[in-house]
DNA sequence: GTCACATACC
């Protein structure tokens, strides 16, 4: 049995040996233990004579580097679908049943349930169980239960040490829950306890995850000492809060760096949709031949997908192929959505198909590349899909749900969906999704529903909604509606010069003549520049913006002109019986001006 | 033994 166990774990003999090992540990003990073959005749065994001839158990007790073998082993047996055997997962659960780690074995899986149930169970739990348990639920994301566990311990008078301490702080980061978190800190403070470089660096995260980011500073540099993740926190946490200046200056300054350091500033600059200079980050980062990793990737997708920046998006693509990058759910899913952004539906789905695990991520994205793409019967079918695969969908989702129903005009699936989202999924609305059922019912002129529809938001409803309701109104030329709708409009943000224009637009196509001017002398009054419309196009490589009526590209005029033969081009749907394509493809609706 | 950093759908 030793030597089993001791010999490494190849993963071509793996299989054979985790079987071995079953076989013999369980005739082994056939003395004691009877045959279990099924379910029910299975009992849990957890007594004396059991763990004290166990051998894999004793060699727990003893040595902890099993530990990682003994995950080998787990995740062979998921593998080759053993563990779904009760008998199999269940003995391996019994081996270690009265150890203390198996609660952290089980947390490291992920299974916190049946850790949790362990963790109850045992009568006798060290301060190492707690914090498994805790920093279990952290890890995973699952901070309240951590709370509670920390709850139970303060009740069970069991005094919290550093580690309970960095687990705790690590749920106040993620529960935004900074009155708790500067408690814990002053906890600390007030007991003139050490503070360690993770405690240190724990509390600096969660300073950085309330937004709190004076306080994170003042311990960094208070700080003796520092390791990379001290300068990591405070460059990503910068990162996010868009102070990039910030987290670039410490980026430089910093002594040694990793990999680590330039996914959080390329992921900052990404999140800031400063995409571009993301781009030039990861060419620098290849110059000083710094290795890419998966992480890396998704932010230049993420990138490429702002930018609509398909070459260098097939590009990545290679790259990740060529250097055998792992395709994790979330490198899959950045592949998805970057083909997506850049219009390339069939790559969108060959890429889906190809992925081995989706999450519900990964769907959203198709779905979403669907409906975009006006293959909105497709988009609800992969939604159904995913329903059945037992991913639950969250608000995105219905987004890309919603928007398949009104690029198709499924007016009915539309409300359908619209009421199993609250009903079966519980899932409030959000702004997003009224704005998109009121302009589904709106361009299917269903005026006075899409209004009540706005009435009933809770929270009232915001420009979003309102801007849906004044665009319906506009192609369907209900004027007194669209009245309301512009002025509710100008009162929730009367900086949108945008509104302005296009009210006085309606007011002209109505020959309301002095209506618009009334409108023009409002904006003029309140100092109001109309904003110009800005897009980007990819070719070659290099990113090309432009303003409307920009004229300062050196081909301008040969751009203009393809402009306008291709807009003679473009097939008209006859959707909205009263829209005025003339006006819509009028150069731009600010030319009027 | 348990603990601290970067990533995808809006």
């Amino acid at each position: 049995m030793m030597h089993i166990i001791s010999q490494s774990f190849s993963s071509s003999s793996l299989h054979h040996c985790t079987l071995k090992l079953f076989s013999k540990t369980i005739s082994s003990s056939s003395s004691k233990l009877p045959h279990y073959k099924t379910k029910s005749q299975f009992k849990w065994r957890t007594n004396h004579v059991f763990v004290q001839t166990n051998p894999l158990l004793s060699l727990l007790e003893t040595k902890c580097k099993y530990m990682n073998q003994l995950k080998q082993i787990h995740s062979q047996m998921i593998l080759t679908g053993i563990f779904s055997n009760v008998f199999a997962s269940s003995r391996l659960i019994a081996f270690c049943a009265l150890s203390e780690k198996v609660i952290h074995f089980l947390v490291s899986c992920g299974f916190l349930e049946d850790a949790y149930k362990v963790f109850d169970d045992s009568s006798v739990r060290d301060l190492v169980s707690w914090n498994s348990m805790i920093n279990g639920y952290v890890r995973s994301g699952r901070s309240r239960e951590a709370l509670m566990v920390f709850e139970k311990m303060k009740m069970a008078s069991v005094e919290p040490d550093e580690v309970t301490i960095i687990g705790m702080v690590g749920a106040c980061g993620q529960l935004e829950n900074l009155e708790f978190g500067r408690k814990l800190h002053s906890y600390f403070r007030d007991k003139c306890l050490y503070f360690s470089i993770p405690l240190c660096n724990a509390l600096m995260d969660m300073y950085m995850k309330n937004g709190s980011l004076n306080e994170a500073k003042a311990l960094f540099d208070r700080m003796d000492e520092r390791t990379v993740v001290s300068w990591t926190i405070m460059i990503s946490g910068f990162a996010k809060f868009g102070c990039l200046d910030e987290a670039m200056r410490l980026f430089n300054e910093m002594p040694e760096r990793d990999i680590v350091q330039w996914n959080a500033l390329i992921g900052g600059y990404v999140q800031a949709k400063r995409s571009k200079e993301a781009l030039v980050l990861f060419q620098e980062m290849q110059t000083m031949n710094i290795k890419p990793n998966e992480v890396t990737m998704v932010s230049c997708l993420s990138a490429c997908a702002q930018l609509g920046a398909l070459d260098i998006g097939i590009w990545l693509h290679h790259y990740i192929k060529r250097h055998k990058l792992c395709l994790t759910v979330s490198l899959g899913t950045a592949l998805v959505d970057m083909y997506a952004k850049c219009g390339h539906i069939e790559k969108t789905l060959q890429v889906f198909h190809e992925m081995p695990i989706r999450n519900s991520l990964t769907w959203t994205a198709a779905i979403g590349a669907l409906a975009h793409h006006g293959n909105g019967h497709d988009a609800l079918s992969y939604f159904l899909k995913m329903v059945d695969s037992g991913l639950r969908p969250d608000d995105v989702t219905f987004l890309g749900v919603l928007s398949a129903c009104r690029h198709g005009g499924l007016v009915e699936e539309g409300k359908k969906f619209f009421t199993q989202m609250t009903t079966k999924f519980k899932i409030p609305p959000k702004s997003k999704h009224y704005a998109c059922m009121v302009d589904l019912l709106g361009r299917a002129g269903l005026l006075e529903e899409a209004y009540e529809l706005v009435q009933g938001v809770s929270n009232e409803a915001d420009a979003s909604v309102w801007g849906a309701l004044f665009f319906a109104c506009r192609v369907h030329r209900n004027i007194e509606m669209g009245e309301k709708a512009a002025l509710k409009l100008l009162e929730l943000d009367p900086g949108d010069s945008g509104t302005y224009v296009l009210l006085a637009n309606m007011y002209v196509e109505a020959n309301m003549q002095h209506k618009a001017r009334d409108v023009r002398k409002m904006m003029g009054e309140r100092g109001l520049q109309k904003t110009p419309g800005c897009s980007s196009v990819e070719v070659n490589g290099n990113i090309f913006e432009f303003f409307v009526t920009d004229k300062t590209h050196p081909q301008s005029d040969q751009i203009y002109e393809c402009l306008i033969q291709l807009t003679g081009h473009i097939e008209i749907v006859e959707y909205f019986p009263y829209i005025r394509y003339d006006l819509l493809f009028d150069s731009n609706v600010y030319s009027a001006w």
